[in-house]
DNA sequence: CCGACACATCTGGCCGACCAAAATTGCCTG
DNA sequence: CAGGCAATTTTGGTCGGCCAGATGTGTCGG
């Protein structure tokens, strides 16, 4: 452990609570006993159960009505626990997961797309080539590219998924590292020809070929970040990803 | 609305820091300032200001330590506020994606999976099987069994990519809707042939085999929720998809 | 007998005071 | 003068009490 975030007791009383529910003992739509019942119950305050509550909310849990009660919306997974063990994914399984999905989502886009979503990517692409030179952090760019990529499938949930893979890896500390030394290395550069490759095929509208060069785009950064994680940092080794099944699977594809 | 949830002052206490963060006042790792001060800031008590932090925590924006004060995580992106705006998707839309990405996660975690992940699909298809006949609703199991599939591909990211689908088929409103009248047909129970082809495809480790599995699956759900949306109700026009373009992408792929 | 209105009660919302951990300060010691 | 230890201050954590909205209930008028 790092960052040596206190123990907050409000956390054990809302995984207390999340693990009454996933015992089977409330079904949806249920109220669930009233904030003064079960901080007797469990021997604590009522404002932990009622800050226990407010998290349970914000993780869409459970609906919280003044004067009425507190009723469950939806039934917690497990892993659903703690807010922040996925806090700190490994870059090479998220870029394995980014490589199944959004070299798909690139080739459904490519029969989808219009004019505006060419234009679109154009613009973002033109807005990398702009921050790579002026020295800004090409970061924003990168991002909106990709997310133009999504829009041009025209379909919102795909779009929404991207975004949730990118929110991933703006969470990601060893992410967050390995970016730092790409981006000192001034490798990115290389990225815009890949991303150029990626809107061509797109503007072909060939759809096998957008998927090959999303997939070869994601797997040069793979390979650039294996290559700058070698050497002095054993804790890369807990990120490793053997990521050629996702080769083999992709060649599949691309006959 | 019909869900009177009444406003809740430490939601808006939570949306006046954001929009702060937004604003660009603070960095990733900047001390914002302390609860008292906030708090008399807004002209409210510390306690609202507590609780949106711990709303904001949730949300992995911020991080609060005990004595030390409350630091931030990550800066919120436009439309983290108000949980839900997006909050009518549409079932064809949904399904189009889910055919999209699920059928190339159950491609990949035919590559992947193992002896546990076999069990867990067989448990999870046993419980469906066991609901059905019970009469329950067998709402849960279905996504335990789709859930236990992206488990398979040893991959967190992909597990989280689902769960985020399923969270979205929950907030659609029109799907609720369509799954109803699925309900009252009766026609699940052909769903679990489905599930058991897609079991074996993933038990003979045959990832194209799997895809189109999981692809036919939610080929037929669509299908079936096509027969059921189109007398009574034009409302369910505008959600009308045309997955053709995916089908053929999909057959281009089985090869 | 039925509906509507008022009140009693139940429920979560909010508050200010006090508690404990962390950070800071400053004194003491070598 | 430098280092470490202890008191003090700062900061979030916890608590019990009171407030306000929602619900259920009993009574009164039709």
């Amino acid at each position: 452990m790092a960052e040596q975030t206190t123990k907050r007791r409000y956390q054990d009383v809302a995984e207390m609570i999340r693990s009454e529910l996933m015992v089977g003992s409330f079904q949806i739509g249920d109220r669930l006993p009233t904030e003064r019942h079960i901080s007797e119950q469990l021997g604590v305050s009522r404002s932990l159960v009622r800050d226990a509550m407010i998290m349970l909310e914000v993780e869409g849990i459970v609906s919280v009505r003044k004067g009425s009660g507190t009723y469950v919306m939806r039934l917690p997974h497990v892993g659903d626990d703690s807010a922040e063990p996925q806090n700190d994914i490994g870059p090479f399984e998220l870029l394995q997961a980014r490589q199944l999905l959004e070299s798909n989502i690139a080739a459904f886009a490519a029969t989808m797309v219009t004019k505006a979503d060419i234009v679109r990517m154009r613009e973002a692409l033109e807005q990398e080539r702009h921050d790579m030179e002026t020295g800004s952090g090409a970061y924003v760019a990168d991002e909106e590219f990709h997310r133009s990529v999504a829009l041009a499938s025209q379909n919102s949930v795909l779009v929404e998924a991207v975004d949730h893979l990118w929110e991933m890896r703006k969470r990601s500390k060893m992410w967050a590292k390995l970016h730092q030394r790409i981006f000192d290395s001034g490798y990115q550069r290389h990225w815009l020809d890949d991303h150029q490759a990626i809107l061509a095929a797109l503007q072909c509208r060939d759809p096998m070929q957008a998927r090959r060069a999303m997939w070869q785009h994601l797997e040069n950064v793979r390979l650039k970040l294996l290559e700058l994680s070698d050497v002095d940092d054993p804790a890369f080794d807990a990120y490793l990803f053997n990521t050629d099944p996702l080769a083999a699977l992709s060649s599949d594809q691309t006959q």
